[in-house]
DNA sequence: CCGCATCCCATGTGATACTG
DNA sequence: CAGTATCACATGGGATGCGG
């Protein structure tokens, strides 16, 4: 049960064997984005078997990364302030898995937790700084994303809701990073907006830029 | 012999399925010390099978993350410029995992490239900018490392050589951490001043520090 | 030697089914 | 809903072998 060890005493070895075996990492990025419980992360991680997740869920506890939230009567996951400094990891891992990601597999899922950290990786507070306020509502496979920007801050949740720009596509990664620009991306359909103008999508791709 | 892929598109999936094999993390992190032999990883981790070792680095060089050196007549690894770009990922782990580091037990190792990158994720360039520059010489386990701060910067190699304080010991990291004050370290003996003044290795100890 | 490849067994993982 | 139980299978660990 407790993570296997590498035998060495140091600071990237003790990480890996709190947050190295397989899947933990992932139930990390979804609780950076709040506090779930076990049937929502679940439902995040389609493909991890149900006997997997409950063993992570207590190895992560059992290292101080997540713990079951306390006076609460059902059962919700959320990090420790320990797990919580994992952001800046987590998020250096997006920045730098993004830069090698290609085109979306028709197989691949997109889940709102995982967009909503690839859009904090990827989002640049000084570019937005100089752009009025901005609320895009994004679609994603299953997805719905609505994305705040109001100067150097980024707010994204789930749902729907009143928008500036309403859009959907698989081809929002690579608008971020991009390969794709926004006219193009409108005239393939890769991305299809389906309110506001493609003006707003591209401003939509100065905000959210994958800095090589 | 791809690495087993987690069904999501997105940067930290794709990130976890390039460097989240057991072993391939420990390996970049000792070739961000260094272009590496076979033989010299294999040193550097002492527990892993030569089996997988072989098998990560195939991998990681599937993945573009390291390559075998050109036009050398021995076999040398090392990161490619996407594989370089982790270093921030792998310094930012370090410094996540010594926060979490209780003292060595007897059976775990401390490497040289080990002792280099949680020496990396500590530095800091602030404090160090209004010290003299000083050179260290430290032993840890069978490492030699030598230690040299001037000004902003941090050079760390191995071997031995010239240095204002010599000392040896594993407390080290403890020092690091704040959690050994550096009087108390030597009157303990867990550090063990070869040459140079009590008053340098506080200095050290200020150098490099974990920041919470 | 150095750079792996093979073999064998223990352990971890994945799919499915099941339970309080 | 929140997990256990079970079992087939893939992967990891340790020892050993082997060609250049």
């Amino acid at each position: 049960m407790a993570a296997r060890d590498y035998g060495q005493y140091g600071g990237v070895a003790r990480a890996v064997e709190l947050v190295g075996e397989r899947w933990a990492l992932l139930i990390v990025r979804d609780l950076l984005v709040g506090p779930r419980r076990y049937g929502e992360l679940a439902a995040g991680l389609p493909r991890i078997p149900s006997n997997i997740l409950a063993a992570r869920l207590k190895e992560l506890q059992a290292g101080g990364i997540i713990r079951r939230a306390p006076r609460s009567r059902i059962v919700i996951y959320e990090l420790t302030p320990y797990g919580r400094e994992l952001e800046p990891v987590v998020l250096a891992l997006g920045a730098w898995g993004l830069a090698s990601l290609d085109e979306p597999r028709d197989e691949q899922v997109i889940t709102a937790d995982s967009m909503t950290m690839d859009l904090r990786s990827a989002f640049r507070p000084q570019i937005a700084l100089d752009l009025p306020a901005t609320a895009y509502a994004a679609r994603v496979g299953g997805a719905e994303l609505l994305v705040r920007v109001d100067g150097p801050t980024l707010d994204v949740r789930r749902g729907d809701g009143p928008a500036d720009l309403s859009f959907a596509g698989r081809g929002i990664h690579r608008l971020i990073k991009g390969e794709l620009d926004a006219q193009r991306a409108i005239a393939t359909g890769e991305i299809e907006l389906l309110e506001g103008s493609g003006e707003l999508l591209e401003r939509f791709g100065r905000t959210f830029r994958f800095a090589a």
